[in-house]
DNA sequence: GAGCACTGC
C-alpha cells in the first residue's frame, strides 16, 4: 500500500535546484554519487526525492549516519519536514534503540547498525534504497559497507544506492561502482582567509604562546574587516590535541584576561552538561578550546574563525608491535581544511594556521583512513562469518596491506577462533555474533566454562565503555578518595566489579534522582554508568541466546582473570626494576598511577590496556 | 603520578 506523503523541497537549498538532475540520474542509474558540503541539504532531501520516485514502497529506504546523535537528530529533521511523527513513516535505529514501525518507509541507523544486518541478512532484502551518507569519513563499518554494497548491486538489480560525501575524492567513490554518475551540489558556505603563521622554535614561544599571537592577531584583522560588517564579535575555535592541552592553554589564556572573553573547554570525556554550554546564548566572546570532536562530531555554533596548530591524536595499530596507540600526527590537507570550513557557516572566516604554506602542501592530501590504521581481526571475523570467500579478493576501496590481513588472521588463531588453515571453528562462529572486540568475545567463552560469565559480563562491558570515574582538575583528590572506595587491592578488574556491585546495591534503593545524586558525589559519570548497563544487558541477552553457561555461584577470582588472560595473552608483563615491567615482544612500561597495583611490583601483571 | 574521536544483532 503506498504510502503518500507531501513532499517539497526548501527553496534556499541548494540541493533543490538538482531535484530533478538527480531524480533522473536515479531512474538511469542503479548508483547515484552526490557530493555536497555541509548545508547542501543533500542528507535531508536525498530521502524525500527516492520518496518521491517511489521508493521505500517495495522495501525500506535505509539510511545511515556515522553517529548515534546524527541519525536521531537527522530522522527527527525529515520528519519533520514530512510532518509526520519520528517511529512512524521516518523512523530510526542505533544502539539499544529501535524506533521503527511497520509503516516506516524512511529508516535512519548508524552505518554499524546496517553492517550488523548484513550479518544476518546479505542480500538486505528489507530495503530497496540504501543511502550512505557521509561517505568521506572513512570508517571502518563504511569501508566494509561499501565493499559488500559493490559485491551485492549484481545480485539485486532492484537495489538502489546513493553515496554522498564532502567534495573530496568524489572519483574514488565513482570508479568503485563501476564509474557511476556524479552530481555535485554547492554548498552554503561564507570564503575563508587562511593565514599561515609557523611557530618558530628558534624564538622559543611554547604553544600557548603561539596561539595568544594569532588570537591578537585575529582581533587586528577583525578590527580593519569590519568597517563593512556588522560588529559582532564571533566566536574563536582552537583545536588541540588532547584534555591536558585544552587544561594548560586554558590556563594561560586566562592569564591574558582579554576583555569580555570566554573561555570553554570541549571533549568528549566532558558530561554531557557542559558539552551543552557551547550551543548556550552568551554574550560577550567566546574562544572554544577543542579536540577533534568539533571537527567532525559536534558543530560549535557561531564560530568566525579557526586557530589550527596542525596536529591531532590519531589511532594507530602498529602490526610490529601489535598495538594500538594515540599518537600526535601532523593533520592531512583535509582534515585541516575541514578545520578550516568550521568558521564560514555563518558569516566570512578567517583561519590562521600555526605552520608554513610550505608545510601544508607537503602534507598528505588525505589522513590515511581507518582500514590501515586499525587490527583487523574483527572485520576478518565477521568476514570468515559471511563466507565472503578470499579477503584478498573482497572489494575494499583502499585494499589492506597483505601483511596487516596476516596479523589479523593470527590474532584469530591465537583466539582460538580459526584453524591453522584460517578457517572458522565453532567457538569463532559464537565470537562473531558477540557485539565485542574479539578478544573480549573470546574472555567470555572462556568465562562460560569456569563458571564466572556473570562476573566477566561486567568487566568486558565496563573495558568496553569510557572510564566512568570522573577526576575534574579541581578536585582531583576528592575524587581519587572515593574512588578508592570502589578498589581491589589486587586487580583493577575486579575493581570494576566491586564499582558495579556498590551502583547496583545503590540502584535498587534509590530513586533516579538520588541515583544521579550518588554518582555526582562518588564522582562517577552518570551517562557512562548507564551506557555499561545497556551494554551488559545487550552482551547478558546475547549470551543467553548463544547457549553460553551463567554461574550461579559467585566466581572465584583466579577464574575470572584466567579468562580475561585468554582475550589478552599478548598482554601479560613480568616486573623488571623499579616501577618498569617489560611485556611481550621486549615492551618495556610502567603502570598507569591510577591503578591499585602502582607501586606494587608484583612479579607478573596482565595489562588490560598498553599505550 | 594521569586521559584523541567514533561505533555494533
Amino acid at each position: 500500500m503506498p504510502i503518500k506523503l507531501p513532499i517539497s523541497y526548501p527553496q534556499e537549498l541548494p540541493l533543490s535546484q538538482k531535484v530533478s538532475e538527480i531524480k533522473q540520474a536515479l531512474e538511469q542509474n542503479q548508483v547515484l554519487i552526490v557530493g555536497g558540503e555541509t548545508g547542501s541539504g543533500k542528507t535531508t532531501q536525498l530521502p524525500k526525492i527516492c520518496l518521491d520516485l517511489g521508493r521505500g514502497q517495495q522495501g525500506l529506504i535505509a539510511h545511515t549516519q556515522p553517529r548515534r546523535l546524527a541519525a536521531r537528530s537527522v530522522c527527527q529533521r525529515i520528519a519533520d519536514e514530512l510532518k509526520v511523527e519520528v517511529g512512524k513513516e521516518v523512523g530510526y535505529q542505533v544502539r539499544f534503540q529501535n524506533i521503527t514501525s511497520d509503516i516506516s518507509c524512511i529508516k535512519l541507523m548508524t552505518d554499524g547498525i546496517l553492517l550488523a544486518e548484513i550479518q544476518q541478512d546479505p542480500l538486505l532484502k528489507q530495503y530497496d534504497t540504501v543511502i550512505i551518507d557521509e561517505a568521506h569519513e572513512r570508517s571502518l563499518n563504511i569501508d566494509f559497507l561499501l565493499g559488500h554494497l559493490k559485491n551485492l548491486l549484481p545480485l539485486r538489480p532492484d537495489l538502489k544506492l546513493i553515496i554522498t560525501s564532502a567534495t573530496i575524492d568524489l572519483d574514488k567513490f565513482s570508479a568503485h561502482f563501476n564509474q557511476a554518475p556524479i552530481i555535485e551540489v554547492s554548498g552554503r558556505t561564507f570564503p575563508v582567509d587562511t593565514f599561515y603563521r609557523p611557530q618558530l622554535e628558534a624564538e622559543d614561544k611554547d604553544l600557548a604562546e603561539n596561539i595568544i599571537a594569532a588570537i591578537r592577531e585575529l582581533f587586528e584583522l577583525e578590527q580593519k574587516q569590519q568597517k563593512g560588517h556588522k560588529n559582532r564579535k564571533g566566536d574563536v575555535l582552537v583545536f588541540l590535541s588532547g584534555e591536558r592541552e585544552i587544561r594548560d592553554i586554558a590556563q594561560a589564556l586566562r592569564k591574558e584576561k582579554f576583555s569580555n572573553t570566554e573561555i570553554l573547554p570541549l571533549y568528549a570525556r566532558l558530561s554531557n552538561k557542559e558539552q551543552n554550554r557551547v550551543f548556550q546564548a552568551h554574550t560577550g566572546r567566546r574562544i572554544v578550546l577543542s579536540t577533534n570532536v568539533a571537527e567532525t562530531s559536534i558543530t560549535v555554533p557561531g564560530i568566525t574563525s579557526v586557530i589550527d596548530p596542525g596536529t591531532a591524536r590519531l589511532s594507530r595499530y602498529s602490526v610490529r608491535s601489535k598495538i594500538q596507540r594515540l599518537p600526535i600526527e601532523a593533520i592531512s590537507q583535509a582534515s585541516a581544511n575541514q578545520r578550516a570550513g568550521r568558521c564560514g557557516r555563518i558569516a566570512p572566516g578567517i583561519c590562521i594556521r600555526l605552520y608554513s604554506e610550505d608545510d601544508f602542501q607537503q602534507r598528505p592530501e588525505f589522513t590515511d583512513t581507518e582500514i590501515t590504521r586499525t587490527n583487523l581481526a574483527s572485520v576478518i571475523l565477521q568476514m570468515l562469518n559471511m563466507d565472503l570467500g578470499d579477503i584478498d579478493s573482497f572489494p575494499f576501496l583502499d585494499k589492506p596491506e597483505t601483511k596487516a590481513i596476516n596479523d589479523g588472521i593470527k590474532v584469530l588463531q591465537e583466539l582460538g577462533a580459526v584453524t591453522d588453515s584460517g578457517e572458522l571453528n565453532k567457538t569463532g562462529k559464537i565470537m562473531a555474533d558477540m557485539p565485542v572486540d574479539p578478544r573480549y568475545a573470546r574472555m567470555l567463552m572462556e568465562a562460560s566454562t569456569r563458571a564466572c560469565l556473570q562476573e566477566v559480563l561486567v568487566i568486558v562491558s565496563a573495558m568496553s565503555i569510557q572510564d566512568p570515574r570522573e577526576r575534574p582538575l579541581d578536585k582531583q583528590q576528592a575524587a581519587d578518595e572515593k574512588h578508592r572506595l570502589f578498589q581491589h587491592p589486587q586487580s583493577d578488574f575486579l575493581s570494576f566489579l566491586q564499582l558495579w556491585q556498590n551502583f547496583e546495591d545503590e540502584r535498587q534503593l534509590l530513586t533516579q534522582n538520588q541515583l544521579r545524586k550518588f554518582c555526582q558525589r562518588h564522582f562517577l559519570s552518570y551517562v557512562r554508568m548507564r551506557e555499561w548497563r545497556e551494554i551488559h544487558r545487550q552482551l547478558h541477552l546475547q549470551c543467553r541466546k548463544l547457549g553460553l553457561k551463567e554461574n550461579r555461584e559467585p566466581a572465584n577470582e583466579e577464574n575470572i582473570h584466567q579468562s580475561i588472560l585468554r582475550g589478552l595473552i599478548v598482554q601479560v608483563a613480568r616486573h623488571h626494576e623499579e616501577l618498569e615491567y617489560i611485556g611481550t615482544r621486549n615492551r618495556k612500561f610502567q603502570i598507569f598511577p591510577g591503578s591499585s597495583l602502582f607501586k606494587k611490583k608484583c612479579k607478573w601483571i596482565l595489562a588490560a590496556r598498553i599505550s
